[in-house]
DNA sequence: TCTTGACCCCGTAGTTGCTACAGGCTCCAT
DNA sequence: ATGGAGCCTGTAGCAACTACGGGGTCAAGA
């Protein structure tokens, strides 16, 4: 299939394949006579694979770990687990850290009543320090 | 106050001060006679205001505004309460989909029992497309 | 007085993961 | 033969910094 094919059949899109050709991510497939790029299934499978993962949040070192290891099923999977795990870790990490920061906000938004800037409460929560540092009784 | 004791203040660090000072974030404070940057309060508040919309995660360009409105206290405020809404609607966006993304990777990472990564389910799941589109009975 | 080390200056390039050109080729249908 | 869709390459842009190289300045200690 050419790449507007493999594009179509994976929703990655033409320039990300060839960026992820680039970066050696995705294998330089055959060419045809008129050089334009031929893939195959493995192709596919494994561009399916680089997009779940990057949907998942993986960095494209991780993916590329893991490919590596997809490439080599005679090894230890623990290394999978592990990259897997400290993801789900950092996935929590930034759950949490995007929850307070809700609230945060939560409270800012709640104070505005209109009026001028001047005497504005999201500016003014903004502006004071104060108010990041745990000091909102 | 120098750059440096400014970042200490801040918590900024001094390539960020003298990179909001190039696109405009922070004016260009005094010189001293050996070329140093010389800063105020006013920059210190600013500053503050500046990171602490930062870790809000308020874009540049918002923040931009906000100092904006900051600067002309005889404007309404109500472009400051839509662009603090709409940025928390976009943090809880963002939270919902990472619940999402938590889930679908702790169901993953629950399936490795360790072994060879040619049976290991982290890899397979990865692989697996139909995975991410709802068939997880 | 000299030197050492901490601090400051500028400009540019690197980071992540793409995305968007510009300028040109190929292929197929009409 | 012509038009438009699709492909090619290489490079530049995005956000928000961060890092680096190569240099100037300043205060304290030997």
């Amino acid at each position: 299939m050419k790449i507007g094919e493999l594009a179509r059949a994976t929703g990655a899109n033409i320039e990300t394949i060839r960026y992820y050709e680039r970066i050696g991510l995705l294998p330089e497939p055959d060419r045809t006579a008129a050089n334009y790029r031929s893939y195959g299934a493995a192709h596919r499978a494994r561009l399916i694979f680089i997009r779940h993962s990057r949907e998942l949040g993986f960095t494209i070192e991780e993916i590329r770990s893991l490919l590596d290891l997809s490439d080599h099923p005679e090894r230890d999977c623990a290394e999978a687990d592990r990259i897997a795990t400290g993801h789900l870790e950092q996935v929590e990490a930034k759950i949490a850290q995007l929850t307070t920061l809700r609230d945060e906000l939560g409270r800012i938004v709640g104070r505005c009543r209109g009026g001028l800037a001047g005497d504005c409460r999201v500016i003014e929560a903004l502006a004071d320090h104060a108010l990041c540092e745990g000091s909102h009784a």
